[in-house]
RNA sequence: GGUCCUUUGGCCGAGUGGCUAGGCUCAGCUCUGCAAAAGCUGCUACAGCGGUUCGAAUCCGCUAGGGACCUCCA
């Protein structure tokens, strides 16, 4: 099946991907915060790692996939006051943090499923897991690497730097984070800054501010974890001290990812993470989507079409379909032409597929035309190679719309179904359903599994099946005409049967 | 200001130095009672300038545009 390439963005290099224990494969991805509702933006990344997680255990992993939920909420440095974001909208909204936690978690998962994403394997919360944070901050001040100052715990940054690339995942260089005001702009001034050794230091704890309703007791008195350290804990106890792969969006490369590892690092003497992995944004009219921009849509508007930007909703499959058409590296942009043409190609693509699965095998010669096959048979092993080649989902899909043609003709009888040899036919109802299915796992759009509405689809098939058989067109047109401004769709078939579609 | 990335046909997007990516749209044709669907055909692009090369969208340089990160961020 060829080998796995991953692009690493530590290395900036595609590698040849290789577990650390044979067999297995550790994978901790990101989660979301849940102070909120979920945009389209955070479709990206779980959908992405998705599909990588189905396809290594495609591949025969086993697979521990491990991505969390941020309940703890990260405190805003943004120079006036330092605030668990959690808790502040907590109190505007007069309920409870978990009640607000467990809204959105309950949310998020909901999308997910709408999504058809699997579950993580673990899925632990921040605020589950505050004792291991503290654990691992004491590790890191005992080696000498953190300090404390007035309740509140800070990574020495310079410290770690003298010894280790600090800066290598991001591509950042010390001195300009060093350096204040670099920025051109205003010096910002950061909560807690007077309190760091170096502008480029990061909290690993919190002391909370008497309004804090989130806070736990520490060694250095009341407070909350720093951003970073949740996900250093949690992979760690997860998945050990090194595994394999880490993902995430490209936005959190830095500070984040960065400051993962010098943690890690520090704490359990080997670097964490032998395989970064970071997709790419989703813009708008080229921007990233992102509160900051005020161009966010929620994917329960998407999916609702309620919003000003949507001119209709989307089936969160089309949402899907479009992601997985462009590279996860490449950027990829919204608009509602963009999704309108996904949700065609998906029609078109997942009818070819259907169809396929109708498709009999027959009983004649095999193997007629034999650069047909040979044009088939190419086609799908390149499935293989090009997810093999750092996940080409875009290039998996494009083949699979090159087979559509050859499909359909074989359903319209144009091409023999024998024009392929037997294995070759088998092998492409097989690699479609595996990666449609299993890999990509799209679904169907329509509502066509509905027993009732079947029944009664068929009853009128007949009614006009027999009308047009008398030439009474009146008929005919009448049932196909009325079913189409109900949104359901009928095609007449070359063999004379007749099919039909919900829009 | 620093670091990095990007610029592909009407739209979205893939892309390895030499071979048609693909999807959507549009036009024509075939099939069809009509329609839809489907099939076939066409629309042949690579920001600009210069360089390397037998040959560049693909490598290098410059110019211009866009973006990301440097702050919470998927």
């Amino acid at each position: 099946m060829g080998e796995l390439k991953v692009y690493n963005s530590y290395s900036r290099e595609k590698e040849v991907f290789s577990p650390i224990t044979p067999g297995h494969a550790g994978m901790y991805v990101c989660g979301p915060t849940v102070s909120g509702e979920s945009h389209l933006g955070h479709a990206r990344p779980y959908i992405t790692f998705d599909v990588i997680y189905r396809y290594l255990m495609q591949l025969g992993y086993k697979v521990r996939y491990v991505r969390n939920i941020t309940d703890a909420g990260h405190f805003e440095e943004e120079g006036r006051e330092a605030e668990d974001k959690i808790s502040k909208k907590a109190i505007l909204e007069k309920i409870e943090p978990m009640e607000l936690v467990q809204k959105y978690t309950n949310l998020f998962h909901w999308a997910m499923a709408q999504f058809n994403t699997l579950p993580p394997t673990i899925e632990p919360t921040a605020t589950g897991h505050i004792v291991e944070q503290i654990g691992m901050i004491e590790a890191i001040i005992k080696a000498g690497y953190g300090y404390t100052v007035n309740g509140s715990v800070y990574f020495d940054v310079k410290k770690y730097a003298a010894s280790h690339d600090y800066g290598k995942l991001s591509g950042r260089v010390l001195d300009d984070l060093l350096t204040a005001g670099s920025r051109g702009e205003t010096t910002r001034e950061l909560e807690g800054q007077e309190e760091k050794r170096d502008r480029a230091d990061f909290a690993l704890w919190k002391k909370a501010a008497p309004e804090h309703i989130m806070r736990w007791k520490s060694p250095w008195g009341a407070g909350y974890p720093g951003w970073h350290i949740e996900c250093s804990a949690m992979a760690t106890k997860y998945l050990g001290a090194r595994f394999d792969i880490h993902g995430g969006g490209m936005d959190l490369l830095f500070p984040h990812h960065e400051s993962e590892i010098a943690q890690s690092t520090i704490c359990n003497h080997i670097a964490p993470v032998r395989y970064w992995i970071h997709n790419n944004m989703i813009t708008i009219d080229g921007r990233k989507m992102g509160k900051s921009y005020n161009n966010v849509i929620k994917l329960t508007e998407l999916f609702s079409g309620d919003h000003p930007l949507l001119a209709k909703a989307y089936h969160p499959m089309t949402i899907r379909f479009f992601i997985l058409q462009t590279h996860y590296r490449s950027t990829l942009d919204f608009s509602n032409e963009a999704l309108q043409g996904s949700e065609k190609g998906l029609k078109r693509l997942w009818e070819g597929y259907e169809n396929l699965q109708q498709l009999a095998m027959g009983n004649g010669q095999w193997a007629s035309d034999g650069e047909l096959d040979s044009k088939v048979l190419k086609l799908l092993s390149e499935f293989d190679e090009f997810m093999n080649d750092d996940f080409n989902t875009a290039k998996v899909l494009a083949n699979m719309f090159e087979l559509v043609p050859v499909i359909n003709s074989m359903k319209d009888k144009t091409i023999p179904v024998s024009a392929l040899s037997k294995q070759t036919f088998e092998l492409l109802q097989s690699k479609f359903k595996t990666y449609l299915e299993d890999i990509f796992a799209l679904k169907s759009v329509s509502e066509t599994d509905n027993a009732k509405l079947r029944g009664v689809m068929q009853l009128l098939i007949d009614i006009r099946k027999e009308a047009k058989n008398k030439k009474d067109f009146v008929t005919s047109d009448k049932i196909r005409n009325q079913l189409q401004q109900l949104g359901i769709l009928l095609k007449d078939e070359k063999d004379g049967g007749i099919s039909w579609s919900v829009e």
